[in-house]
DNA sequence: ACGGGTAGCATTGTCGACAATCGACCGGCC
DNA sequence: GGCCGGTCGATTGTCGACAATGCTACCCGT
C-alpha cells in the first residue's frame, strides 16, 4: 500500500521532513479516528492494520502507544487496543479541558500576539463563512476545527498546542459519531466565532473570555442534546 | 463528574491492576527523568537501557514513544532519542500551561468537590509542613508535587490529570537540574500552599485563583532566578 | 597544512518468528 | 439440564537478527 500523502511546497526549502515512521503512522491513525474510519469502541487488529498501512507490527505498535498516551486508545493487556469510547461525562470533561486550554491561549494572545492572531483568525473565520454559505457541513466542521487550532497556535505555547490537538481530535470524533443527529445550526456557529474575533480585535479580554466560555457551553449543549437521542 | 481513582478498601477485591509492559517501562523512565537519573539532553542508548531494565528493545521503544508524545523526549530520526532540554522560554511555557490546568482544576473543585478536596489537600499540606520543619528539601519537593497532584486529581477530570502529570514531571526535572542553585525558601513555599487551602476552604473562588496565579508567578520567578546563575 | 572523500563502526529502524495469554467452543460429570 | 474442566484457534507480547542510516576518523590530493 502506497500513498502516504506528503505536502511539499515546491521551491520552498524547509528543514526536511524528518519524521519517524511511528509519527507518520500515528498521524494516520489519528485521522482515521477523527473521521470515524475507526469508530469508537472498535478493536484495532494489529496484523490487519499493519498490512493496510504497509508497515510491520513493530512501528505500528509504537504509533499506537502514542495514541494510548494521548487517551485516544485504551489498552487491555493481552486483549488488544480499542478506540476510546465517550459517554456524557467524557464529553463534559472534554469541554472543561478545552475551555482551560483555549482560555489560556486567549490570554497569551491578547498579551503578546494580538494583531497577528486577529489576521490569522479572520482568515480562518472567512473559511467558515464560505463553507456555511455553501451549506457544506463537513467543510464547516473542518473550518471550525482549523479556527481553534489557529487560536491555540497563536498562543505560541507548544504545550497548549499539544494538549489542544488531542482534545480537538476527540471533539471531531464525537461530531463524526453523532453527525446524523447533530443539528446544523451553521449560522449560530459562524456568529459565535465572529464574536470571538471581534472581542479579540477590540482587545477586550473579559469579553473574549466570556464569549469563549459561552461558546464552549453552547457546543457542549449541542453535543449533549444530540447524545440524548 | 465524580472521582475516578477510588482507594481500595482492605478485603475489597478489585479488578486486578494489569498494566502493559510498555506502561511500566514508561513510568520507570519518567521517574528517571524526574529525578535526574537521565539528565536533560542525554541520549538514551536503546541497547544499554533495555539491558538495564531487563526487557528487549521492542517494549522499550514503545515506552519511549509514549514519552515522545508527552514531550519529555524528542526524537531525531536515525540519531536517537534525547531527554528534552528546557530553556527560559520553555519554563515560562511550562508555567502558563500549569496555570491553565490547575486553575481549571480549582474551578471544578469549588463547584463540585470542595469539602473532600479540602480534606485531601490539608493532609498533603501537613506533609509539606513536616518536611519543612525537618529541613528535608527533597521530601519537601516531593510533598509539593503531591500537593499539586492531589489538587488536580480533586477536579475529577481525567484529561486535566493527564496533562498535569506531564507538566509536573517537567517541573520536577527543572528543580532537579537546578537543585544546587534553587533557593531553599521553604517557609514561603509552605505559606503559599496554606493560602491556597485556606482560600479553597473559604470557598472564595476569586481569592483562590488569584493566589494560584501568584503562586505560579513566584515559582517561575524562583526558577528563572536560578537559571540566570 | 587544509579540504574532500572514503571506509569503518556504532546506533537506530524494521522485520519475521516464537512464546504466552485469552475467549470460545465442546464434551463429560454431577 | 446445568455447570465445570479441557482443548483449540486467534491475538497479543516478546525477542533476536538483518538492513539502513549517520557519525567519526583516517587517508589522500592539492
Amino acid at each position: 500500500m502506497l500513498g502516504i500523502d506528503e505536502q511539499n511546497q515546491p521551491g520552498e526549502l524547509e528543514p526536511v521532513q524528518r519524521k519517524s515512521t511511528a509519527a507518520i503512522v500515528a498521524d494516520q491513525l489519528r485521522s482515521a479516528i477523527m473521521y470515524g474510519s475507526l469508530p469508537p469502541g472498535s478493536q484495532m487488529g494489529e496484523a490487519d492494520l499493519a498490512a493496510r498501512l504497509g508497515v510491520s507490527r513493530g512501528p505500528l505498535r509504537e504509533a499506537m502507544q502514542r495514541l494510548v498516551q494521548e487517551g485516544l486508545l485504551h489498552s487491555e493487556p493481552h486483549r488488544g487496543l480499542f478506540v476510546a469510547t465517550m459517554d456524557a461525562d467524557d464529553i463534559r470533561d472534554l469541554y472543561t479541558a478545552r475551555l482551560a486550554v483555549e482560555r489560556a491561549a486567549c490570554e497569551q494572545i491578547i498579551r503578546y500576539r494580538r494583531v497577528e492572531a486577529v489576521a490569522e483568525l479572520t482568515a480562518a473565520h472567512s473559511r467558515m463563512v464560505a463553507a456555511a454559505s455553501r451549506g457544506d457541513r463537513g467543510e464547516l466542521t473542518d473550518a471550525d476545527q482549523e479556527f481553534h487550532e489557529t487560536l491555540v497556535r497563536g498562543s505560541g505555547s507548544p504545550r497548549l498546542q499539544r494538549m489542544a490537538r488531542t482534545l480537538l481530535v476527540e471533539k471531531r470524533m464525537c461530531l463524526t459519531a453523532l453527525q446524523d443527529k447533530y443539528p446544523a445550526d451553521a449560522q449560530a456557529l459562524v456568529d459565535e466565532h465572529r464574536g470571538l474575533v471581534a472581542a479579540l480585535e477590540a482587545g477586550d479580554e473579559l469579553l473574549l473570555l466570556t464569549r469563549l466560555e459561552a461558546h464552549m457551553n453552547d457546543a457542549l449543549e449541542r453535543l449533549n442534546g444530540s447524545l440524548a437521542e
